[in-house]
DNA sequence: ACTAAATAATTCGATATCGAACAATAGGAG
DNA sequence: CTCCTATTGTTCGATATCGAATTATTTAGT
């Protein structure tokens, strides 16, 4: 890398940051009942990929401290949003399993985000998204790998 | 916003912010002392502005409630990174003013996310990042803009 | 000048995050 | 089987985050 590129990545990682900031304020704003971010990525996971995942392959997944999972886990079950059952292939582990109302909760969420997408699709088109949306997608990827 | 269309801001957003917590994940490991991306954010910001700011100016800025911002400055001024002084020109406010060993830190760190960087740089030219940063820019703008 | 409303920062309490240490179980080597 | 090591999840302690209430000061209205 160039000596003088090296603002360019970094600004880059700022804007990314930014965003993220402001996205996340604004759907946790919508969210009922005190959720946050993380519990609505857990649902979100558990519904793309399937649910009775362990616990560590949620953490996997996320690259996110395993500890700091248990307590997500915690506050979902606190709610009625996921059982976790006993791993009968595993004495270790267990097993994270949706709930009804947790189903619904996400579904709302999804929902509720809608409205804020569309503020944003007013000035920045589908295709603009998507363009941008390659170099990130392919970028995640790369990062996700080349985690030690 | 057609309907079909809500899936592509989901994903964008969802990976804004994965990859915001695999880069903040990665230059946290790399700060020295146990500081954070916050404590680094306020630095940075102190910096490029200019310091003698207000704790609120400065929460404003990043769209941060300010009582979070008092702990963040708190644990910078422990650090002698900062210092807080009293306002004259307003006695309910204060001004925070950069210390030589906050500035050094900063540029510590800076120097430390080139490592990182690099390994980005090879398999993301710096045309390929600028072109989606000039999205990314707009977008933190128009989202900055659309608070309320 | 006096009072009321607005503003700046802090304190408080509840929750979140996360590294280190821990208990329980699994699995492999002998 | 027994011992040793690895793995899974939790607990614990320290710090971070953030909304609500609080204190001090300024500003506006009269």
């Amino acid at each position: 890398m160039r000596n003088e590129d090296l603002p360019l990545y970094f600004q880059f990682f700022n804007e990314i940051g930014i965003i993220n900031q402001l996205g996340r304020a604004a759907m946790e704003a919508r969210f009922s009942d005190g959720l946050l971010m993380s519990h609505f990525t857990v649902l979100n996971h558990l519904i793309r990929v399937q649910d009775g995942q362990t616990p560590l392959k949620i953490a996997q997944a996320f690259q996110m401290p395993k500890t700091s999972l248990t307590h997500t886990l915690a506050g979902l079950e606190k709610r009625g949003l996921i059982e976790m059952r006993a791993n009968p292939d595993d004495g270790r582990s267990k097993r994270v399993w949706l709930t009804e109302a947790g189903s619904a909760w996400r579904d709302a969420a999804i929902a509720g985000m809608g409205t804020e997408f569309a503020v944003v699709a007013q000035a920045f088109p589908p295709e603009r998204i998507a363009d941008a949306l390659r170099l990130l997608t392919e970028l995640r990827k790369f990062m996700d790998a080349a985690r030690d």
